[in-house]
DNA sequence: GTTTATGTATAACGATTGTTATATTACGCG
DNA sequence: CGCGTAATATAACAATCGTTATACATAAAC
C-alpha cells in the first residue's frame, strides 16, 4: 500500500573531520584575504580536506562564507559589542566597545581588520550574496548602537534633542576607522587613543 | 664600425585610442571593484580595446593599476588634500579636507569609497605590488597631515605639547570612516556631520 | 553478516584568469 | 610610391577558478 520509504531513524553523522575547527580556519582565511581572494583550493589545503568533503559539509563557497561569518560574529563580534548590553551608561558602553574593537583587530593573534567590514569589499558584483550579507550585518550593528543611545536618552543620560542616528553613525564610523588603521599597522595603544579622541565628541558636558 | 642602429627620429605614436580616456575608465572600474575583482576581460570590454593594444600601451594589469591610481591621485586626491596647503589654519585645513572627502566618496558622480584605501584590500597576497603600492600612498597621506600639524604647532596654533602623530592618525582615521560609511549609503550631508563631530576632538579651547 | 547509506579519494568538468604568438592592417618616413 | 614599422585583430596559451561525476571505503542498521 505504502510504497514510500519511511525515513527511519536519522543516521548519525560519520564525518571524520572537526567541523568547528574547519570553520575556524575558513574564518581566518576569509578574514585575512576576503571572500573572492580566498580560493577553494587554498581553503582545501588549509583545512586538509578534499573537495567533496567540504561541499558535503557546507554546500558551496558562498554558504561556507556565510557560516564562517556567523562563526566570527559568535566568537568575536558578540564579545566586542557585549558592553552595549552590560555597561551602565551609554558612554561607557561605546567606550568599551571601541576598546574591544581596537584590541581585536590589532592584537596580532588574529588577522587585522574586520571580517564584517572588509570581508567582501572588493567584489566583482556588489549585489552578490556575500557583500549583501555583510551589509545587512553592518546595518544590524548600527541598529544596536542606535537602540543603546535611545535607551540613554530615555534614561536622561543624553538630552532629548540629541541626534541619535548621527551619533550612532559617528561611533560606528570610529569603529571603522580603528579597523582600517589596523590594516596599516596601528597598535592597540594607538587605536585606543583614536577611541579616546572620538569620545571627546560626546554630547553635553 | 658602428653596427648599432642609431635610434633615429623618435616616431610619433599611432595609437588609435585615447589613452587618457582609457585610464579614466580603468580607474573607475578599479575604484568600484578593486584590483583583483576587476578582470582584464571586463577592462577590455569597458575600454573597447583588444588585449594586445592594452598590453602594448600599459604593460600588464599591475602596471595599468598603478597608472590608474596615479591618475586618481592627480584628478581627485590632490583636490581633496589641497586645503592642507592653502587653508590658513590647520583646523580649517583638516575640516575642508574632510568635507572634500565626504563630497568625493558619496557624491554619486563617482564610485563610492576610496581607491587608495580600498583598491586592493581583499588581496590573495598582501605583499604583492598593488596592496604595497597603495599602502605607501596612504603613508604619504599620513605624512601630509603630520607635516601640516607640525607647521601649526610652530605657528602657535596648537600647544607644543600636542601629540602630532596621534592627531594625524585620528583625522586620517576620520577620513577612512567617511569613506567606509559611504559604502553603506551614507549621504554627503551625513558624512559632513561625521567630520564635524570629529572636529570636536580638536585640542585646546 | 549482509545490506545500505554516507563520507572520502581521484580525477575531471567547463569557464575564466592573465598573457602572448601569429597574422593583418595601416600609418609615418624616405 | 614603396618600404618598414607599429598598432591592431584573431586566436590560442597554460593555469586556475568553483564544482561535480565516478569509484571506493567504511560505519550504521537490520
Amino acid at each position: 500500500m505504502n510504497d514510500v520509504k519511511t525515513p527511519g531513524t536519522p543516521r548519525k553523522t560519520r564525518r571524520q573531520f572537526d567541523r568547528e575547527a574547519a570553520l575556524n580556519t575558513a574564518m581566518e582565511l576569509f578574514w585575512r584575504h576576503g571572500y573572492e581572494a580566498t580560493s577553494m583550493s587554498r581553503l582545501l589545503k588549509a583545512l586538509k580536506l578534499t573537495a567533496p568533503s567540504l561541499y558535503m559539509a557546507f554546500g558551496n563557497k558562498e554558504h561556507l562564507f556565510q557560516e564562517a561569518v556567523k562563526h566570527y560574529n559568535q566568537k568575536h563580534g558578540a564579545k566586542v559589542l557585549a558592553p552595549l548590553n552590560s555597561a551602565t551608561t551609554a558612554r561607557e558602553a561605546i567606550e568599551q566597545v571601541l576598546y574591544n574593537s581596537a584590541d581585536l583587530v590589532a592584537s596580532g593573534k588574529n588577522p587585522n581588520g574586520c571580517l564584517v567590514s572588509f570581508g567582501a569589499i572588493n567584489s566583482a558584483d556588489q549585489k552578490a550574496p556575500p557583500p549583501t550579507f555583510l551589509k545587512l550585518i553592518r546595518k544590524g550593528v548600527f541598529n544596536k548602537f542606535h537602540e543603546r543611545l535611545q535607551t540613554a536618552v530615555a534614561a536622561g543620560e543624553l538630552p532629548k534633542s540629541t541626534d541619535i542616528a548621527r551619533l550612532a553613525r559617528f561611533y560606528q564610523g570610529t569603529m571603522g576607522a580603528i579597523q582600517l588603521l589596523s590594516l596599516d599597522g596601528a597598535t592597540p595603544t594607538e587605536l585606543r587613543a583614536v577611541a579616546q579622541d572620538a569620545l571627546k565628541a560626546w554630547p553635553g558636558k
